[in-house]
RNA sequence: GCUGAUGUAGCUCAGUCGGUAGAGCACUUCCUUGGUAAGGAAGAGGUCAUCGGUUCAAGUCCGAUCAUCAGCUCCA
């Protein structure tokens, strides 16, 4: 008998040689069921496979992430298997389970089109009905080789022996039906657990992710143990197409793009203007306070500065082609559209002597930099060709540069909580030590930057990963990264460490000794981009913003025609107060115009009518909420005024 | 940049077998004057993304280009 710990502790006895599936039926038919694999003392294994020893488990099933991880996994095989079965010749490279679903890279002489996908879904469910059992096989690499080599005929699953596995002695094979794969498990006991699936798209991808190697074909899907849950799924993706910033974006009259200006280039409308300027107005605001000093740069550059700088060098295919001015007697100059902020803040720094009194020193700026990004990565307003970086640069003495990242990282976190970001990730993003040739600096710089980046954010106390090699080249950064509706992950605020640009642009400052000192400069921008972040604050708010962001914050509402002055007298009174107000004089019933203020998601609805007018009042009716009551004028105005400033 | 898909009125979308375009919403005008999510009628609105080809005839078939979307790759 062996000792089985449950994940409440409780300890039971089974026979050795008893299996997970053993174990989830002692416990109840309904898990048994449920259950897609067991782990084992942590260790994710097949539900089949005999215990012999004392161990903690716990039974997998889809709801946890885990067993969602072995569901996808099995499905993707048996995608393959219903690929092989109706496309003979395909080869199979990777085939993993994915945050949400799993793909496959196929290389086929069949070129895979949409309704070829409804048919591998059908073959896909048909597998399942089959109920084959999926067994699990260890052989010794060689072996294996010998198998995917013959049998198989896979070059694919040889090249991963060979290659990646080529430490391993025994690997794992997966068996169903004719289908078998190279794969480390766990999986599903049957093919029967599979009752439905959604194959998404169809994309290319490059085998093992490397560009000079042959294209694959790459079918996305997700499947789920009931029909129920795939119609949930569907229903999720119904709604975050809704809050898409893309769709908000024209249908609330925020931003436009066109060819005609050019791709990835944004143009912000009226309405969108005003989200962008309050967004501006209010980190100016917060910047003052904190002891920043604004400044302003131009749209282009000599190409110098930027060859000193390095960022020419590192990342000229992401710039646009430089400018080229040939002058009279044959010279010529360069300029670039600026990729970057930072070496114009660098030249303003020195152009004067500074003292160690003066640091540190905060120059912040608006600006606005050009990156040609590749076309097939645009996206609306998160990923444009054209943006504005709220760019601040600090330069400090080395003792002061754990305060400054601490402000700086404070000021971040309370851009982030004013604009109620609550799930945001941190990443403190390190230099990949293999890979030095990428970076600027020498190795010692780079541990004292990290070392000081990692005391910051320690003292701050926020909860951070480590990404190894996400350091830009100059050094270290925290970065704040958010997921957008569609669960998409985009980097929002960093906070930056730099030891290379003072010694590229020779920054210094003069010492209490008299004697010149090398400044630290650290890169900070909270929101980021001021596109990408209010594509991913639409997103996130649905278009319903606050109401110190909503372009119109209030509309009045006249009940009938004779109340028509009264409504324009209020009009002008919140106009006067300082609120976005708009007024809807159409001959329309009262009920039509609350639905289209409602669909337009203006915050505040002001109803007048023969009430209101006797008594100087009005009644509001809060967005999404309802009536909120009746207020005299100018209690309602004094109410929406404090809520405006206090931002919340 | 690569692979695939898409592009018809301001928006969402029909448009069969190739025979010169249609709905709903929005807009304008008129009627209606109302109490918390859609009152009624009429009107206007189109180089069917662009360019080229096939055809007596192209929104429809073919090719190229541009843009968008999904993914890959890249990312300061």
């Amino acid at each position: 008998m062996i000792a089985i710990t449950l994940p409440d502790g409780t300890i039971r006895s089974f026979p050795s040689g008893s299996t997970g599936l053993d174990i989830a039926l002692s416990i109840g038919r309904k898990l048994a069921q449920d259950a897609l694999a067991l782990k084992v003392d942590g260790k994710a294994v097949d539900l089949g496979m005999p215990l012999t020893a004392d161990a903690a488990i716990e039974i997998l099933t889809f709801d946890s992430p885990e067993g969602k991880n072995v569901f996808w996994h099995s499905a993707s095989h048996i995608m393959a298997q219903a690929v092989e079965e109706l496309f003979p010749g395909s080869r199979f490279g990777a085939g993993p389970a994915i945050d949400q679903g799993f793909y496959y890279d196929i290389a086929s002489p069949h070129r895979f089109r949409e309704p070829d996908l409804r048919q591998i879904e059908e073959r896909m469910l048909e597998i399942g009905r089959r109920d084959i059992t999926i067994t699990r096989e260890e052989m010794p690499r060689d072996a294996a080789i010998e198998f995917f080599s013959t049998v198989r005929q896979d070059p694919y699953k040889v090249e991963i022996l060979e290659d990646t596995l080529k430490q391993v002695d025994t690997v794992s094979l997966y068996h169903q039906d004719k289908f078998t794969d190279l794969c480390i498990g766990p999986h599903l006991t049957s093919t029967s657990k599979l009752k439905a699936v959604l194959l998404t798209n169809i994309s290319s991808s490059f085998w093992r992710g490397d560009s000079s190697r042959e294209n694959m074909q790459r079918i996305y899907g997700i499947a789920f143990p009931s029909e129920k849950l795939l119609k949930e799924y569907a229903a999720r993706i119904e709604e975050a197409k809704r809050r898409d910033h893309r769709k908000l974006g024209a249908e609330l009259e925020l931003f436009m793009l066109t060819p005609e200006v050019g791709s990835g280039l944004p143009i912000w409308l009226p309405k969108g203007a005003i989200i962008r300027n309050e967004l501006e107005s209010f980190l100016k605001e917060e910047q003052r306070k904190r002891g920043y000093l604004p400044v302003y740069t131009p749209h282009i550059g000599n190409i110098e500065l930027y060859k000193r700088s390095g960022h020419y060098p590192y990342y000229s295919d992401s710039q646009f082609p430089p400018l080229t001015y040939h002058d009279e007697d044959g010279s010529q100059e360069q300029y670039l559209l600026k990729p970057m902020n930072c070496p114009h803040h660098h030249l303003i720094y020195s152009n004067r002597i500074r003292s160690y009194r003066d640091l540190p020193i905060r120059l912040t700026e608006f600006g606005t930099v050009y990156r040609h990004e590749q076309s097939g990565e645009l996206n609306g307003l998160v990923r444009a060709r054209g943006f504005t970086q709220d760019d601040s640069h600090i330069y400090c003495r080395p003792d002061q540069l754990v305060d400054e990242i601490c402000n700086a990282i404070d000021l971040t976190q309370y851009v982030f909580s004013t604009l109620g970001f609550s799930s945001v990730q941190t990443r403190l993003s390190m230099h990949d030590p293999a890979n030095q040739a990428k970076y600027g600096g020498t190795p010692e710089v780079w541990e004292q930057a990290e070392k000081d980046v990692k005391e910051a954010a320690d003292r701050m106390g926020i909860d951070y990963f480590i990404g190894i090699g996400e350091a830009s080249f100059y050094g270290p950064k925290i970065d704040f990264i958010v997921r957008d509706a569609l669960d998409r992950k985009w980097q929002l605020g960093t906070v930056q460490v730099d030891y290379v640009m003072p010694e590229r642009f020779d920054l210094s400052y003069v010492g209490s000794d008299g004697q010149k000192h090398r400044p630290v400069v650290i890169h900070r921008a909270p929101f980021g981009s001021m596109e990408r972040f209010i594509g991913v604050l639409i997103e996130h708010t649905a278009g319903n913003f606050p109401l110190w962001l909503a372009p119109v914050q209030a509309i009045v509402l006249p009940i009938a025609e004779d109340i028509h002055d009264y409504a324009k007298s209020v009009h002008q009174a919140m106009l006067a107060a300082g609120i976005r107000t708009e007024i809807d004089i159409r001959s329309e019933k009262v009920g039509k115009k609350i639905r289209d203020a409602e669909v337009g998601k203006i915050p505040c609805m002001i109803v007048v009518g023969q009430k209101e007018q006797e008594n100087g009042e009005v009644s509001l009716r809060r967005h999404r909420i309802g009536d909120a009551g009746r207020f005299s004028l100018n209690g309602m105005i004094e109410q929406l005024q404090k809520e405006i400033t206090g931002r919340t």
